[in-house]
DNA sequence: GTGAAATCGGAACGAATCAGTCCGATTTAC
DNA sequence: GTAAATCGGACTGATTCGTTCCGATTTCAC
């Protein structure tokens, strides 16, 4: 029920470059620092969110990311699912190696959970986790 | 975002052992041979379920195991919790041993994101899991 | 045309958590 | 008092994840 750490930092990253996006572009090395991130990892997390279509990059000399969308535009749900795959509580999903196969009388159930999960993802926009401190404390208070 | 097989293995436990509720006491052996899991597993997840709560033990001779409360009043957000501690999808809220400490933007927005998680999650008590899987398939219709 | 800069893709190493199994401690019934 | 059956915790092996590094490709600047 944990989030990989390779999610966070996506989600880390995705609110930095929001805050670029009006400046253009920018280069992973520059999103390092200003995170704090290891630069690799940086590298290794654009590389996912490029791949999943939430990101767009240029190469060669003066090139740089930017988000493909709009921030408003992508919601938490995108971020994980482009970093850890779609969104599912277990493996019964996709695959049936499951250790009680047929019998299971849970496994019909595991969609609809799946569903809420994604929905309560998918109701927070980049935009929400790119606010400052302050309107996130009052935000909690409400 | 995926569940641990421990706490799956946990969510089949509880269904079977919600259909003896009637019946008094089961024994884990019992709910070994009914869900197909293996018995050692099974004493490990009935383990974790009693010190959590949720199950009552009865040692000795003819004892065995029955949930502490009803069926209704078990959600799968207390059976996730169980098995896998607190519903955290990151460790910022209870260790600081972030790599980007305070200069993370995101962090005050993390709680917001569990509490949704979480409510998604209680909103699904026990019962809904243990129906049959004709009532599920209308159900996703719905 | 050449050099520098920056991204992209894959591979390899190390660590940590997890699944599974076993044995001991405790309690009840006869 | 004995015996049977249960729960509880500890150990070992394995799979996965996180992290890092290197080479290939592409573009701008001079």
């Amino acid at each position: 029920m944990r989030l990989s750490n390779l999610a966070d930092y996506a989600v880390v990253t995705m609110c930095q470059a929001a805050r670029h996006c009006g400046g253009g572009r920018v280069s992973a090395a520059e999103l390092a620092s200003e995170t704090g991130l290891p630069a690799p990892t940086v590298q290794k997390v654009v590389s996912k969110l490029t791949s999943a279509g939430l990101m767009r990059s240029v190469r060669g000399a003066g090139g740089g990311l930017q988000l493909a969308r709009p921030a408003a535009a992508i919601s938490l749900a995108d971020i994980v699912e482009a970093v850890e795959g779609p969104i599912a509580l277990t493996a019964c999903v996709d695959s049936e190696d499951c250790a009680i196969h047929d019998n299971c009388s849970v496994k019909p159930h595991w969609p609809i959970v799946n569903n809420a999960l994604r929905g309560a993802l998918a109701d927070i926009p980049l935009t929400r986790l790119a606010r400052t401190e302050d309107m996130a404390r009052t935000e909690e208070l409400a």
